[in-house]
DNA sequence: ATTGATTGGGCTAGTGTCAGACCATTGATG
DNA sequence: CATCAATGGTCTGACACTAGCCCAATCAAT
């Protein structure tokens, strides 16, 4: 029964490790920049600095973080999202099983879509709506090596100003599951246009205020890249 | 930012007892029955016997639980939903504050929203079209007392049926968030038939294979509580 | 009435986690 | 060059949690 499982997904430590490592790999905290202060992300983790240390130092050895002491110190992130080939992509969908991928591609569709249509139904301050085109302009302009994490940017951007932050960490949760896979394909410049067409699709409908288009935009866009996935596997 | 929240809710004696709590508030476990012998519930929770039965003494205290030990012992459910009123309805909503109300509301929306397209848009089984015909004559044909328990296994029906396990999740987190809430209204004849109505609705997009039909019913329906909700509170 | 299986009740030794204090290093600033 | 603020590095005592074991109660079957 769904409710009756696992109160923890794993001890303190483990959660931790796995936590940075999504801030990481979605380009929350992205190359060169660096985590907050121990004390102060210990705070945010709702953790002890002894345990989040211990992780800390688990994605050093890891190479994910190089840390450095004194002043202007930090855990500065080294770890620079792989260039993608096709040949990774079975084995990362092996990794995680088919049927925990048509669940991740399932879930994301499903939340993704609803923040999509809130944020539309919702009104929409000034800023906002600067925040918006500026995110999408971000990814249109970036470079192969910045593109992922801009992208994860933009659609986190949506998820987050629907002001819901149960959806909006909904939202977070079903990126990262499909995060490695989208980092296994390769991308390409058809594909690429094709994904600048869509998100255009999703900023004007969302602007102006249409629900139900919102809703459609997102998921052609992530049909899109289902299929794309689909397209590499068989 | 959503993803360097904290790692966990709280201990896990607290959120031992919130889970508990849910299977027995979603009626998980009717009242009368009893929960899973220790040992194996403190496996399925993924904690010790010992934080387990700390809970389940803390529930046993607060009188949701009666504890018989030997052969066919266990612990029963005491529990049994109150008869709503108006009254403590803004009590509930003072507890959890309108912005988290307001969230919780438009995260069941999106998550439910999506379960119900994604079952409509795939195949079903003779099966689960049964089991569907099933929970949605449960509901109908049920009295006061369990009324609200076979509306939640109608609608976490739905959820599981979609297949995703992270849906279902998803959505069992919303419809207990909520819980509260709706045991804090009164059950009006009127509001009973429409519910009604709108149950059927659903299933029959389902049925239909119509993912359209299948969210707007959905959408309609979770709307049509959201204010209900909104008008006892103003 | 006896037995045996099942279940809750309780104990202990070991490990995980925490809060808080203090030390060590770094580099900008005066 | 000395200072100082910000930051990582380390230690300690307390508490939470776990695994595993054995005891106590209950009740159906014999």
């Amino acid at each position: 029964m769904t409710v009756l499982r696992p109160v923890r997904a794993g001890n303190a430590f483990e959660e931790t490790v796995e936590r940075l490592l999504q801030a990481i790999k979605l380009g929350v905290v992205g190359p060169g920049e660096k985590l907050p202060p121990e004390r102060e992300l210990a705070v945010q983790l709702g953790i002890s600095r002894v345990t989040l240390r211990e992780a800390i130092r688990a994605l050093q050895e890891a190479d994910y973080l190089d840390v450095r002491r004194g002043r202007y110190g930090g855990a500065f992130v080294t770890y620079v999202p792989p260039q993608p080939g096709t040949g990774d992509l079975r084995r990362v969908v092996a990794d995680m099983g088919t049927a925990d991928l048509a669940d991740a591609l399932t879930f994301r569709m499903a939340v993704e879509c609803g923040a999509a249509a809130v944020l539309a139904a919702g009104p929409l301050t000034g800023d906002q709506r600067d925040l918006l085109r500026r995110r999408l302009a971000d990814v249109n302009e970036a470079g192969a090596e910045d593109y992922r994490r801009l992208d994860t940017a933009f659609h986190l951007s949506v998820a987050e100003l629907s002001g819901s932050s149960l959806l909006a960490t909904a939202c977070a949760d079903a990126r990262l599951r499909v995060s490695d896979l989208l980092n296994a394909i390769p991308m390409l410049q058809v594909n690429l246009d094709h994904s600048a067409t869509q998100h255009e699709a999703i900023v004007a409908a969302i602007l102006a205020g249409d629900p139900e288009a919102a809703r459609r935009a997102v998921s052609e866009h992530l049909e899109g890249t289902a299929a794309l996935l689909r397209g590499f596997l068989s």
